[in-house]
DNA sequence: GAAACGATTTGATCCAAATCATAATCCGTG
DNA sequence: CACGGATTATGATTTGGATCAAATCGTTTC
């Protein structure tokens, strides 16, 4: 064996990393554990296909081919599905540094809308490239996985929210919830805008939005909340996690 | 390049199918499609480390390390959290062909219990072993994606069913999916037994047992199903997709 | 800046499922 | 096979959240 054959093969990895949008996104978000320093400054790097995503679009639509899997780089996103009968169930909120689009893989169709509830930027990522490419990074393979993997444990988790919670407990586990992914992205964990409205929040939650409303009004007077519209404050954590007791 | 490299390959991936417990408990799961006839027969041909757990006995326990995926070959199995109150929440029902543990590539401890509910052979497969082995074998790398993909996918629904549906509708929902699951694996459509106890299926739909029973009842008396303790007779399996009206 | 629409709050009433209670039945085990 | 605990069925009552209703507050839009 000579030299050149693995300078090629690393000179096709970058290529091929080129392709696959940049995991500049990827570094910052769910992937960032187990590149070595260089391999990061390369990805860091590289600029990608992203793109903007104005509030009230639609990043992909149930039915639509599925071809890629989206990094959030900034803004928000709910995904949905609609009935036959018009209603809508909202299946989760998304921010900065999550995956969208995983659940599509199987039926390579996407099985939800996912929208902009406000002006976002994404990266697509082509997932077939993203998978070639994990056959020869192992490291990333391994994040694959583990990104997948955490979306099914959270997605347990949102189960036994409606299996066993009640409206209180549900509304107290999800504020904690946003403010601690929040807080892990760098932003305030006491204070945060909602970027959806009480009838999107309560069909996530499985309530209606009045029962939102009354809540959020209830915890307010109780002194565990401050609520301005869309601007809430965790005044009393401790007092919120009292709620849920033994519960998760 | 001469011949002997690629013969040597494909004895280690051969002895490696071998640590991995066999892939002939796979082949027969859910990760059969894409494989070449020989390769088939190959898989098939291979015996693996496979396992009984008898009844109540548990596979896997909340915090314990994560080092295999489970492949149910046959029997019937729940997975369920425990609360620090006592209380237990069923998150899944799981039959020959199912894979389970996949929530815990991420957090690599187990996140909930899997007990057997009835007496049941298990296949056992090495995730680090898997996991080297999808790196060469284009194949399972992709089924493996599409195996957690489905899963994710899958708890969506559930989650759709314990956000917006009426207890009515979520026993129907079930009886459904159990039939067609049975269904998909060689046995009845119609007719079956329930492997769980009323408390535990209704842990798991969100519901009270007395509330399961009631519904069993109430579906009897209107001639949807035939009822003798745990054994389950669907006789109008449209009346039942009637009841679930505009939801999936 | 007024009009129009959407989002939120709050009140009154209703209902589905939980809870409480009691049998009846099943089933594992000594 | 008879005992005792677990499981199921069913009735009576309570209640948390849904539904119906109306007023207020915001924010687009023309």
């Amino acid at each position: 064996m000579n030299m050149t054959e693995p300078i090629l093969k690393e000179r096709n990895i970058l290529n091929q990393l080129k392709v696959v949008c940049s995991l500049c996104s990827l570094r910052e978000l769910c992937l960032p554990i187990g590149f070595g320093p260089d391999e990061l400054q390369q990805l860091d790097a590289l600029t990608g296909s992203k793109r903007l995503v104005k509030r009230g679009e639609h990043l992909y639509r149930t039915g639509s081919e599925f071809t890629a899997i989206y990094a959030i780089r900034g803004g928000f996103f709910k995904t949905s599905v609609l009935h036959d009968d018009g209603r809508e169930h909202v299946t989760g909120f998304h921010m900065m540094g999550d995956i969208m689009g995983l659940d599509a893989i199987s039926t390579e169709a996407h099985v939800c809308d996912a929208v902009a509830l406000e002006t976002s930027e994404i990266c697509e990522i082509p997932f077939d490239k993203l998978s070639d490419l994990s056959m020869i990074m192992p490291v990333l393979h391994q994040n694959l996985h583990k990104i997948m993997s955490r979306e099914i444990a959270f997605d347990h988790e949102i189960m036994l929210m409606l299996g066993k919670m009640r409206a209180e407990e549900r509304l107290a586990a999800f504020l904690l919830n946003l403010s601690q992914r929040f807080s892990a992205r760098g932003y305030s964990a006491a204070s945060f805008q909602l970027r959806m409205t009480r009838e999107e929040l309560g069909s996530y939650l499985g309530l209606k939005l009045e029962t939102v409303s009354r809540i959020f009004s209830r915890f307010q007077e109780e002194g565990l909340i401050g609520v301005q519209k869309k601007l809430i404050e965790l005044k009393d954590t401790d007092g919120l996690k009292r709620l849920l007791g033994g519960l998760a």
